[in-house]
RNA sequence: GCGGGUGUAGUUCAAUGGUAGAACCCCAGCCUUCCAAGCUGACUACGUGAGUUCGAUUCUCAUCACCCGCUCCA
């Protein structure tokens, strides 16, 4: 089997419409990327089969779909306006970069460095000579202030002045509505909001092409519980994502958990779900115990109690949340690697062939006349019932073999031939991607014939 | 952000300081009764901007983008 690279996906992505550039005709804006027909199609079954799993299968499970932009205490509240806006500076001799801040506490063994502003900080460090780290010269660049957060500002005026943040992940727009969908779904704990949606973050090193990208997009399941039950629930989500990402076709040898021994500030315990990618592990999902953090900042930071009151015991708490986030883009790029196969067959002909699970495949069935002559018309006719349940897509250019390939090599599962007996009798030949067998099928059972065989 | 590499058609590759070639793909037509056959034809490219030059796709510089390695990473 030929090897897949990222260089080779990439190409295959723009050939077939999954994946360009992003503003290509103006010479490509760095990490942005457009799904394109196939991969906008791709993209829609992997979210219909997330929230197939996540909210439809399962009980007191909610979706929201919150906006983007929200209030800018929200991000205070978070931690986000301070864990995310370091002051870093480099050193000169080694290129190593460091917090200006930790610089300057390591060195006195103080926390001094808190209170300075960037200048302070630098001078500080100039006029003690603090050695680097790593080198131990002090030869550093002047203090950078990296915002991670994307900002713009609302208001007519520019000269208003109020800034709000391109949400930097999607989980507060769950929480701050922790009460609202409690209360309107009359919610009991342990129960469920899940969302999918876009967040941005201004990193400096994106790449892996739609591995790290500065605009992407998340399903999140966040997991309101009562202490006590957080552990146990959090090890249930580990495996549960584990087996989501096996029922979408990815082998197991491929996937493997990562403990976080580094916390960020909110969490008491986090664990990846990372694939084998050709470049390396890589996270597609992270599952984080996040406490009552993020529900008890909100309370303080709004005034408004995030209390919960357990109608059995009569105990009124702030519920801890565990939190599940699927990358959606790095699934898709997981799918995609997983999915393609160069194939030699029998004959010794080969084929390119993207075994996606059939509820994923862009198109679900291809229509084919045998011969465009003289089965045209009837196939025409058998494209327009079937596209009223499933992504349809009909071919009649070339031979049959090559438009059975046509329909391989972007992963679409089944073909149907119009021939002869088609006009004769009223039955097709329904031809398996993955088995590449044939049956015959009446016209009138093609639908359910498809509908089983694509269930997720 | 640092170091290295690469930018020619949708893709993979050529060539060239003086009109840029091919294969595959795609499209149209012919042929064809089930796995990329064949024939005919059509379409399509020097990332962008400066400079040197009579003339730059080619040389120089800048820029943009991608790849590899580092760094970073909620």
């Amino acid at each position: 089997m030929e090897k897949m690279n990222l260089e080779k996906l990439v190409n295959y992505c723009k050939q077939y419409g999954f994946i360009f550039q992003g503003s290509e005709i103006y010479g490509g804006l760095a990490n942005t990327w457009d799904y394109g027909p196939l991969g906008a199609r791709l993209k829609n079954n992997v979210k219909d089969a997330w929230r197939k799993r996540f909210i439809q299968e399962r009980v007191n499970a909610y979706e929201v779909d919150a906006d983007i932009l929200m209030h800018p205490r929200v991000w205070e509240a978070s931690g986000h306006v301070a864990s995310f806006a370091d002051p870093l500076t480099d050193c000169r001799e080694c290129k190593t970069r460091h917090r200006a801040d930790n610089l300057i506490n390591d060195y006195t063994n103080s926390s001094i460095g808190d209170a300075m502003t960037n200048e302070e900080m630098i001078n500080y460090i100039r006029e003690n000579k603090i050695p680097c780290p790593k080198c131990g010269k002090s030869n550093f660049t002047d203090i950078r202030q990296f915002k991670l957060m994307f900002e713009t500002y609302r208001g007519v005026t520019q000269d208003s002045k109020s800034v709000v943040y391109l949400r930097p992940e999607n989980a507060q727009g769950e929480y701050v509505n922790f009460l609202n969908v409690q209360r309107s779904m009359r919610a009991k704990l342990p129960f469920s909001i899940g969302q999918i949606g876009k967040a941005f973050r201004n990193e400096i090193t994106p790449g892996n092409f739609t591995f790290r990208t500065i605009e992407f997009e998340q399903m999140e399941y966040q997991t309101f519980c009562k202490e006590g039950t957080d552990t146990e629930l959090y090890e249930f989500f580990k495996q549960y994502g584990k087996k989501f990402y096996m029922d979408l076709g990815i082998p197991e040898d491929k996937l493997r958990f990562h403990d976080h021994e580094k916390l960020a500030h909110y969490a008491k315990a986090a664990c990846d779900i990372e694939y084998l990618f050709p470049f390396g592990w890589g996270e597609i999902n992270g599952t984080h115990n996040r406490t009552n953090f993020d529900l008890t900042r909100h309370q303080e930071y709004s005034g408004v109690a995030q209390t919960y009151l357990d109608p059995e015991t009569n105990e009124k708490y702030i519920p801890y949340i565990i939190e599940s986030t699927y990358g959606l883009d790095r699934t898709i790029l997981a799918l995609l690697f997983n999915a393609y196969h160069n194939e030699t067959l029998e004959d010794g002909t080969t084929r390119e062939v993207l075994k996606l699970h059939p509820f994923l495949a862009p198109y679900k069935v291809n229509v084919l006349p045998l011969i465009k002559k003289a089965h045209s018309e009837k196939a025409m006719e058998i494209y327009e019932m079937l596209s009223k349940h499933f992504m349809t897509s009909y071919d009649e250019a070339g031979n049959i073999g090559k438009r059975y390939r046509r329909g391989d090599v972007i992963g679409t599962p089944f073909a149907i031939t119009i021939d002869n007996e088609t006009l004769e009798n009223n039955t097709v030949t329904l031809r398996d991607r993955d088995t590449m067998q044939q049956i015959t099928l009446k016209v009138d059972e093609i639908v359910d014939y498809i509908k089983e065989r694509i269930e997720f």
